[in-house]
DNA sequence: CCCATAGTACTATATCTATAATTGTTCGTC
DNA sequence: GACGAACAATTATAGATATAGTACTATGGG
């Protein structure tokens, strides 16, 4: 997936979190002053790169995300893979888990989560 | 940390795995084509926001990472922490053994990663 | 049925990113 | 000491990003 800007990933979020909105509620929702064709412009990019699709709602439009969060989130987990951990998961949880400061509740519950994924694999 | 940009990554993963160089030295290490000028630029540009330093050698000058690669990473993670996973390292590392088609072998060396942690955190 | 307004499309601008050419400088060699 | 090669500084350009102004359109309230 292409990769999304930082203001782009903000203005998907609301949609995420919303569901399909207009350009007004989105602009509401992120309360941070950005005048309205602003928003309609980042939109609209969003829409040419396929990542939001809108339909018309009355004299508005209602745009809606056509990537999940996951989709997007695991794209950004790839590239600092690629750019930090030579591609290596277990890098990245080795440092976050020495950098980090997981408590043992929290490695434990990791823990749990694996062995359960582990058990589904040799089903 | 400010963030960087992918081609700024790749030149201080040059400097980060060879030490300070030189612009000819990490053009030759890049291997990409760019030109003298351009590798340049982007060194100037790095130290000018404090990543790198450099010093005089001959007529050349030696670039050398004023961070390091666990900083600069360990905010590359931050920024994906906060936009995707409201900060919460325990929602990265879900979605990572989650959805990635992590196999049994990386799954089970993950969870001795966090055995040794644990067995660290108790002792 | 008309016109104020909400909404959209189009256009504009400043800054950042990535690239490199051009120009200037220094050092080693002959 | 002149010259060429290597290097650096300066300047330039194209595209992306983030912002918003301006001009046009359609609709719903009076």
């Amino acid at each position: 997936m292409q990769r999304l800007t930082p203001r782009e990933v903000e203005l998907m979020t609301v949609l995420w979190e919303r569901g399909p909105s207009t350009v007004a509620e989105v602009r509401d929702a992120l309360d941070d002053g950005a005048a309205y064709t602003t928003i309609l412009t980042i939109l609209r990019l969003l829409e040419e790169k396929g990542h939001v699709a809108r339909q018309a709602e009355g004299r508005a439009h209602r745009y809606g995300a056509l990537i999940d969060r996951d989709e997007a989130s695991s794209s950004a987990i790839d590239r600092v893979l690629g750019q930090f951990f030579s591609g290596s998961p277990e890098e990245l949880l080795t440092q976050m888990v020495s950098d980090r400061g997981l408590d043992d509740a929290t490695l434990r519950r990791l823990r749990s989560l694996l062995d359960e994924r582990l058990e589904e694999g040799s089903k």
